[in-house]
DNA sequence: ATAATGACTGAAT
DNA sequence: AATTCAGCCATTA
């Protein structure tokens, strides 16, 4: 079969994150069975096109922030985004893991 | 095959 | 609680 790349992983697994919802990379590693490789992760997103169906803005860094780094406007862009979904971060400008985070495929959509 | 990079994290200060 | 350090990983040059 063919080996699917753990970047084709990540992205397969973002796009199962329902809408008004986060996850951390170090989740999302952690849910392809590598808990160790949120790195991994952020890099598979980092490769993403503008015009992916992935929904790249759901995932945040564990102290649910924001934890773009490439273009100026991106940071801007996901938090525009969540917004938009009703994800809003609380008064410390972090977004709440109690009232937003995906449990994950198996934790209920 | 080795070295460098980066949308991360946990532990130590 | 906030910041700093060092480890970890997949991918690219």
């Amino acid at each position: 079969m063919t080996e699917r790349s753990f970047r084709d992983e990540v992205l397969a697994m973002v796009r199962r994150v329902p809408e008004g919802k986060v996850v951390s990379y170090g989740a999302v590693a952690s849910l392809l069975g590598a808990p160790r490789a949120a790195r991994g992760v952020g890099r598979a997103l980092g490769t993403l096109p503008p015009d992916t169906d992935v929904p790249w803005w759901r995932v945040v860094n564990r102290n649910g922030e924001i934890s773009i780094k490439g273009a100026p406007g991106l940071p801007a862009l996901q938090r525009s985004l969540l917004a938009a979904e009703g994800v809003r971060p609380g008064p410390g400008g972090r977004i709440s893991w109690t009232r937003f985070g995906w449990r994950g495929p198996e934790g209920g959509e």
